[in-house]
DNA sequence: CAAACATACAACCAAACGGTTGTAGGTTGT
DNA sequence: ACAACCTACAACCGTTTGGTTGTATGTTTG
């Protein structure tokens, strides 16, 4: 299985498209915090947490070192970033700024 | 039931991260297009693609006008905008430009 | 060593998702 | 008038999602 650009931007907007995530990746792009601290923040099981901030991971959104026990999460603003480029091609797009707009919307990079 | 700003980030987020509703959103940004003429694009039934316009306008991404018996979309940019926002209101915290993280994180409104 | 702690993951469940087909209603053109 | 067209939506179905509990494994500390 090849993994697409699709592939990715799909993994992210879904994982940012749930307000936990959000506030999780909130709290590790302000700076590392282990996954039983970040759980204690939410009103759900420790397991509901960590599946989160695995999909987070999954999305590439967020890297987990190992330290001792903990797992310590922390942002990949990069990942961010790269979110935010999609967007501005979309915004592009409309300003008509890109030449081959066929070529790009049957990309399938 | 109150519309939170979260409820709409949820909503715009889930709405991207389905790759036919991104490139939807691509066509409607770059000019309005009917329902059909959208539909005629993919390999799938109008239902299901009126289903995906559908979710794009509840999440405000795309707005549709009456032109007799078609329904045009065109795509919002501003939308487009407020979501890049968000994201760089994630990379500002990142940054720690924020100054009262706490009333970021805990914000409801 | 044993107890407490931090993580990982499987199994399960209800709800939401992404697709389908079918039906119905408004608009257009002959 | 009526056939063709465009849209909307309900009902259904298999899969995914977001939560739960339970179990296993590794790490720290008394």
């Amino acid at each position: 299985m090849t993994e697409t650009s699709e592939d990715r931007a799909d993994a992210m907007f879904h994982a940012l498209s749930d307000r936990t995530r959000r506030d999780i990746l909130r709290r590790v792009l302000a700076g590392e915090h282990s996954v039983t601290t970040l759980a204690t923040s939410y009103d759900m099981s420790f397991a509901a947490v960590q599946k989160h901030v695995a999909v987070l991971e999954r999305a590439g959104l967020l890297t987990k070192r190992r330290h001792g026990r903990e797992a310590l999460a922390s942002g990949d603003v990069e990942a961010v970033r790269s979110v935010s480029s999609m967007l501005t091609e979309l915004e592009e797009v409309w300003r008509g700024r890109i030449a081959r707009i066929d070529a790009l919307l049957s990309e399938e990079t």
